[in-house]
DNA sequence: CTGAAAGCGCTAACAA
DNA sequence: TTGTTAGCGCTTTCAG
């Protein structure tokens, strides 16, 4: 910067402030022209770092995934990315693996970076670190799950509408005794579905005990599979499955065909999110389709806002902002009528 | 980092040589502690952005990506995230989306962020940017792909071995057809796979047109589709196909839908990858595993070795190491004997 | 509008 | 083994 400096005859401060969008209109604007040109010329990047320990702010966020490798997540994080990089931030991607140790680690060592704020997609109802975060009034917004306490904005789909969309098409289909395979209930979302569907046959006058609920024990396959057949086990007189999420519904599929149930034609089944591939599956996944990049980059909006007000007024009281991002049903071929001696 | 020093009664250049594990040597092993100590009470994180100012290493390695949508990527992103934590590094993650533009702009953020180094995952055979990067000595690693002119270490699934083994096993079930459907030949593994192709047809004395090979524009399922419905007009006696990799597989499985050809009875199919959800397609694709979250730990391993070799003797002359991982076919539902009427 | 000067928090020579 | 000192590259008062 002082070669810049020098190059435009100038002092390294004034070639900083005409460098910086922010200052560059403190500056002579043929001064200012000048000071880029050379800057141009020498291929200068300015260092972060010295940056980043004068002002204090490294213009860079934590994100905290579960699994970048669970196909939820990627556009997330991508949503993220877009609206930070449009203003110079820059996400720090770090998978905690749905593991508590590991996401303290992570936690801390993104802290330890200086990153401005937090966006976290790890939350459980009962969320000690985040209680903790919350006391040391670093940023952060939360996406798709929340904590009971709401301590943070939040940003997420509108479940219970999905769910009760979910629950409405299988009811417009002719289906009356429909289960649910629940998410974890440690997490919001596993609640808030849970809490969606029994309103939604409640609504419809179904007995609760022809919609039955059963938890799996994490949002993957194999976990939706046991869930599956021990619902099955219980009530195999159900003719309709509303899953947890895609993956549960994967999981649901594995079931059925291992059964020796056909889907749609024995039994029919909704999942959640919409993720990548829920059209390949076998039978393509009718599901509740969630806007992942929008709930990304909604999550991104509001930490800047955040950040924004941070920067100009010192730690204002943090409000918690809640934003339900509208989703709709996507039917494809995993739900049909209930089989004739089934209803 | 004052206040640690002062509490623990020692200066503050004698707390950074104890809190720094390469450093701790250097100092009474009682005081060390006591430093420790000191630190752990106040809560203290060293501030890293100083750290970079005056080490000039930020620990951290910009990762190019195409897409992280794209489920090939995810898992060499948590290779690579694997072992770069391990090592107290962090790993900046970009997508390019195949966009040159798009491209520099990230490399050029990513450089001002002072990274120490690329892990890249993006090379075209001719890479102008790659090039200027090499004359500039900024480390990097190619992960995937690589350029035509071998400046750069480089890790790689085992692709001619993989394209081999996929030609073995339709040979080996009586076709006598085989098509290839080929990545954008602007990369390398489009390339190597087609050699490879054609070198195991014509080991096995398969005439070079009953082997025909066309390309995809991209890989990607829209680009596959259309490449595998110019092929089939082409060559309607095909009765196997080796896709480029598996998202063109997706795509030939919607082009051999679309004009009412099963897979496997009337074409199989193989693809290349195993990627996530490949189990699920319909019929499950018979593919080429390639270990993805190896191929971005090695070329993690490879861009801290040379990292620590860069830190020891300053800039030494960089060699360009070839690593290339072991595949195998893992066979699933898509391919079976040729139809009789079509060997 | 621009220059001078101080200092962010840390580490690395050097001295003791 | 520890303390002293200087300085990484930038921004930001404060003067001019």
């Amino acid at each position: 910067m002082s070669d810049v400096a020098a190059l435009a005859g100038v002092h390294k401060a004034t070639a900083s402030r005409a460098l910086n969008p922010s200052t560059s209109g403190l500056v002579n604007a043929a001064t200012a022209r000048r000071v880029r040109t050379a800057a141009e010329q020498l291929g200068f990047t300015p260092n972060s770092a010295a940056r980043s320990l004068r002002t204090n702010r490294s213009f860079t966020v934590g994100v905290l995934l579960p699994d970048l490798t669970n196909p939820l997540f990627p556009p997330v994080a991508r949503g993220i990315e877009e609206v930070l990089n449009a203003r110079g931030y820059t996400a720090l991607l770090a998978n905690t693996d749905n593991d508590e140790a590991k996401e303290r680690t992570q936690f801390e060592a993104l802290r330890g970076r200086q990153v401005d704020g937090f966006i976290i997609a790890t939350a459980q109802r009962v969320h000690p670190l985040l209680d903790e975060a919350y006391e040391s009034g670093v940023p952060i917004v939360l996406v798709n799950r929340c904590t009971d306490k709401r301590l943070f904005p939040w940003v997420a789909g509108d479940d219970a509408t999905g769910m009760a969309l979910a629950v409405e098409h299988l009811l417009g289909l002719g289906h009356r005794s429909i289960a649910h395979v629940a998410g974890p209930q440690s997490m919001s979302t596993g609640v808030t579905r849970v809490r969606a569907f029994r309103h939604a046959v409640e609504t419809a006058g179904i007995a609760p005990e022809r919609a039955p609920v059963v938890v799996s024990e994490s949002y993957t396959a194999p976990a939706g599979e046991r869930a599956t057949h021990e619902l099955l086990e219980k009530h195999p007189d159900t003719t309709a499955i509303c899953a947890g999420n895609d993956l549960i519904a994967l999981g649901a599929l594995h079931a059925l065909k291992a059964r020796g149930l056909r889907c749609p034609q024995d039994i029919s089944l909704v999942g959640f999110n919409d993720m990548q591939f829920a059209d390949e599956f076998q039978p393509p996944l009718t599901t509740v389709r969630v806007p992942h990049l929008d709930l990304g980059a909604e999550a991104a909006r509001l930490l800047l806002e955040r950040l924004d007000r941070y920067e100009e007024k010192g730690h204002p009281a943090p409000m918690s902002k809640t934003v339900f991002l509208p989703v709709r049903l996507v039917v494809r071929a995993s739900t049909a009528a209930p089989p004739p001696h089934g209803a």
